[in-house]
DNA sequence: GCATAAATATGAGTGTACTCAACTTTTGTG
DNA sequence: CACAAAAGTTGAGTACACTCATATTTATGC
């Protein structure tokens, strides 16, 4: 670090003798800030690397603050628990996930059934090496909020935000037409659906996951026929 | 137990005096057994107690070992982890939650939405007392299997339980024809819903669980309805 | 009874996630 | 530039779940 710094403040003083800063102050990213995003980066990339070489549980919080060049409490500057630092990979594959869908025009064209099936699929996809440890991560959307054991703040923005990203797919399909109005507790039963499949996923020992893909492919075509034929009338 | 063994060798001796002791090597039920029951009941009581006092992440494993009167290691011979202890009590209370189903008449007669209605009911009254560590439990059957960190053997026990006696309803019903066969993804959309609900549970701020109790009254409707539509012919 | 084996209990020891008081670096101000 | 305050870093320390070699208790054979 020392070496770096003094690095850093030579040059500038070569390059720029005369001018004193230029404080600009509304957006000054200083050393401070870029400092901080660049640890964060080694800590992810050093987790990222433990985690798949020796699993989530296998890899010590010390060896991950080893690899990336920092002491251990440092870690907990940056990650309030391990677990919240696995968290951020599922953080990062929903968000990849979500943006894909709204790129992709053919998948967005689709009807809904095959609309939900492909993003679950991508997702499933994304999140395969993370198998070991996504119980860890899925456990705290279980937890009750209490002061005692406080929900990260993060876990609940998550949800927020695949709430919303589900509401936005269903309102489009409502008003296409294609789905008769499903109400507040659509949304929560898609994240439901989601989340058996991806309980059964996880126990999933046939050749590529093709139980589960089987489990939803019935799923969904048994959703649409009784939406079809009851609609939500009830 | 003893007192079974003692009136069996006594008639025996009366039958056969000629004879030494037929020490009837089968079943001998002797200190050591029923001193291993009297542990586990002392810890299992010792770790109630503080769980409600203190919770089940405030208690520690010496603290239990302490009020149960033994050492922290002999803890770990009758429980492999704390949550292992911890699951102890849910398979308690869903055997009892069993047993109550079994010997309720008018809920076994019953139509089937308003007997998963109680049931499911039932038991949440009865794991009430539970909430703050139900997901350190659950959280196992979310875990996949692996050798690394393997699932212990009471859970998927557990697991088979329950879903028996589901599928055991399941074909009450289909048998009265109350509803069509449902296939072998009934019982497993069962559960599925039963634990959709308890994630809705948890989360639930509402007076009395109001609106766990309405979610899972308009959900049980919509599936009836829904079945009588348009059964599983898909 | 005694000797030996088997089962169980014990608690000091271990590994690891996480904390915290002291230290270092950066920033803002006159 | 000097200084102070704020932000960030550090690693020894802590708490706690869990292990393991040793000691104790119970069962078995003669």
């Amino acid at each position: 670090m020392a070496e770096r710094d003094d690095a850093k403040s030579k040059a500038k003083r070569t390059t720029r003798p005369a001018k004193k800063k230029t404080p600009a102050k509304k957006k000054t990213p200083g050393k401070r800030e870029k400092n901080k995003e660049k640890t964060k980066a080694r800590i992810l990339e050093a987790a990222l690397k433990l985690f798949r070489e020796k699993g989530f549980y296998g890899t010590t919080t010390k060896e991950i603050s080893k690899k990336a060049r920092i002491a251990e409490g440092t870690l907990f500057n940056y990650f309030k628990t391990k677990e919240d630092l696995a968290l951020y990979f599922f953080q990062t594959e929903a968000q990849h996930c979500m943006d894909w869908y709204e790129q992709d025009e053919h998948v967005r064209n689709a009807p809904l059934p095959e609309k939900l099936f492909a993003i679950i699929q991508h997702y499933l996809d994304r999140v395969e090496p993370y198998q070991e440890f996504i119980g860890a991560v899925y456990l705290r959307a279980l937890q009750p909020h209490s002061k005692l054991s406080p929900l990260s703040i993060e876990v609940q923005e998550l949800r927020v935000r695949e709430l919303r990203f589900i509401t936005d797919i269903l309102n489009d399909a409502e008003e296409s037409g294609e789905v008769p109005a499903v109400g507040n507790f659509g949304p929560y039963a898609v994240g439901m659906f989601f989340f058996g499949i991806l309980t059964y996923w996880l126990h999933d020992q046939s050749e590529d996951k093709e139980d589960t893909m089987a489990l939803m492919d019935r799923s969904l075509s048994l959703a649409t026929h009784l939406l079809n034929q009851g609609g939500w009338e009830w």
